[in-house]
DNA sequence: CCTTAGATTGAACGTTTGTTCAAGGTAATC
DNA sequence: GATTACCTTGAACAAACGTTCAATCTAAGG
């Protein structure tokens, strides 16, 4: 027996040109359907469908519906996570950043993203809809976890005196209400005038929640 | 032919005890898988069981899916909102209400009913879920935009100056705010050390709110 | 070249879904 | 007490669901 393997048994072949399209026409897909149905509401052959795949690509490449929709999940979230890595970054090197630059390293990579792409769009509704869901706070956490520690760490060294329990309050706060804008403009307009998310609104966005950080400590 | 009705045909008969108290069943099965599971998660058979009545009965009083999870989210509506409302009247009667009063009047009825059964509770992510899913924004609407105009208005008279657009886009990051209070205690508890919903929480938000409202004008 | 692991395809399977319906039961109304 | 309208019940149905699988094709490794 000639040992022509190191003995870790088996590697995974690297994905063909074509495979490797093919998994990004089923992801984009289960991307679109999950955020416009959810999970439950979501059928693998409107994914299909919408993929121009059989079904058994979808259940091939996503390895089941429930696997398909973490992968989902997690597929663009390292994308984001990096972008707030690197504007928290770019903030805290400043020297004295504000609560506003932190905030907004944290917010504003989000809005970028949904400035340039319908499919962040996409992702960004289909994250509100896990963060609703008790069912995905593993995958919330696996996601994104790492990054909020950090950002939790930055606003409560701006906060000094505040209990780590009113930074984690204020902080998903803040989340629930940029998932808010971003997902929910319908509900803005309906009630108002405007046609799109604009750099105001985020502005305002930030602003709202740096000032209901700051306020902890006065009042009864 | 004997004119025995009114002209306006056939009147409906009232319920009698025993099926008002089925419909409550019924309804109340209804809330707590529709809560847990969402619209597209629940199943009529679950509901069925959980009520301890077989499947026709959920279609006879529901009408069907879609409008059973309608009805069961405009079956609280009414009493929370005439909460609200005795809340915001209260307020404003006494003169010169802080902001913290208004916004505590929108937002403590529902942590009070929520402590007081587990039925609001169930209640509370019902809404959280329809609040997230634009299939049911005009449910939304129907059930609470009367009272909301009310509070906005009241808003709007303490923040002389403000747009109304930025008065509903602050209402909407304190109603998701909220909604992330009264339904991811989870994930504050994850991060945190708490158990409990408690009126320091409560507080806290309402602070946080209103300081969001306050900040509004400073900075660039 | 040959070999072989993976990718592709769509028909088929067993469940579960929301809804329907006809039969029987209950209680108001005359 | 007869009539009538509504409630209750559970069996039955067609449609849609996620998944499986054997056959076929593609292309990388030797």
């Amino acid at each position: 027996m000639t040992i022509s393997q190191p003995v870790e048994a088996k590697r995974k072949r690297a994905l063909s040109a074509r495979a490797q399209a093919t998994r990004q026409r089923v992801f984009d897909a289960a991307e679109k359907v999950f955020a416009e149905r959810g999970f439950d509401g979501a059928t693998i052959r409107e994914i299909a469908t919408e993929a121009g795949e059989p079904v058994g690509t979808i259940h091939h490449h996503g390895g089941g519906k429930e696997l398909l929709f973490q992968r989902t999940v997690a597929r663009r979230a390292e994308t984001l996570s990096a972008k707030r890595l690197e504007a928290l970054e770019q903030v805290l090197s400043t020297g004295a950043p504000s609560l506003e630059d932190v905030l907004g390293a944290f917010i504003r990579p989000f809005f970028e993203l949904s400035a340039e792409s319908p499919r962040w769009r996409d992702y960004a509704r289909l994250v509100a809809y896990v963060s609703v869901d008790a069912r995905w706070v593993d995958v919330v956490k696996e996601c994104f976890d790492t990054v909020v520690e950090l950002f939790i760490s930055a606003i409560s060294d701006l906060l000094p005196g505040r209990s780590r329990q009113q930074i984690v309050e204020g902080f998903v706060y803040s989340v629930s209400a940029m998932l808010a804008l971003l997902t929910s403009q319908e509900r803005i307009m309906s009630l108002s005038v405007k046609r799109q998310v604009e750099r105001t609104q985020v502005d305002h966005l930030i602003r709202f929640c740096a000032a209901g950080f700051r306020v902890e400590g006065s009042m009864a």
